[in-house]
DNA sequence: AGCGTGTATGATTGAGTAGTTATATACTGA
DNA sequence: TCAGTATATAACTACTCAATCATACACGCT
């Protein structure tokens, strides 16, 4: 019988987390949503996001070990395209939250400003 | 005009991420997951997690200050609750889209035992 | 072969942060 | 008032990791 009664083991939340972590860098969503309109080369996700050719490279390694993009070579290219993009829904899911959460702060600003009868 | 056809600016791309780096620890997403079944004291959740007084506590107060808890104070007591349910569909689409990656993975181990013309 | 281009990678540095320990704060009850 | 309990926080350590620089690797060309 386990010790305690948790449905996920440690493991399992490793695993996820590691995967909100790979998401966690803007340079790795910016890439990310370039390659949302199909398959691009290294040099071309260089010049689009503006980060050194090093750092864009590692981290499309990152984003390839992580499963969720794809490599082909064509002679000296590399060219990158996004396995399941379904990651997209993730990404419109935060995004969705953050702005109403942006909304109820404003609302919670604008309320600051008439201290009424405030009930909470 | 834009210098860039981005269709998102830096600061929108790093607060998403910050968004995903919030849900990147393994404690933070137990501790959500604890809170899935409703309210719960900083004593239930230290002792359903196992982690540090000191440590729970703490993560309790990114995911508050992310806006993803509420607290409510009761005597000594303090009660934190998840804001918005929907943070649940993000760890499903996550852990869906692993379980996949590891079929896949599998899959692929098998295939390697049969190098010949494996045809899925 | 050597040269040039595109991409990957090792070494290093610096920033961010998870965990611990100890302490501070807030509340209850005697 | 003081003692005790629940929670928050400060100081610290250790680790992770993003960015840069330099270099290695892979491929095409002549």
């Amino acid at each position: 019988m386990a010790k305690n009664s948790k449905s996920f083991d440690t493991n399992s939340l490793d695993l996820v987390a590691a995967r909100f972590r790979v998401l966690g860098d803007p340079l790795r969503l910016q890439l990310l949503h370039l390659l949302g309109d199909g398959e691009m080369s290294v040099g071309a996700l260089v010049e689009a996001s503006g980060a050194s050719q090093a750092n864009v490279s590692k981290h499309l390694q990152i984003l390839l070990r992580a499963g969720l993009l794809q490599r082909r070579k064509e002679g000296l290219l590399a060219f990158y395209k996004i396995i399941d993009p379904s990651i997209f829904q993730l990404c419109d899911l935060v995004c969705g939250r953050l702005s109403e959460q942006f909304k109820a702060d404003l609302s919670a600003i604008g309320k600051l400003r008439h201290p009424g009868q405030a009930a909470e």
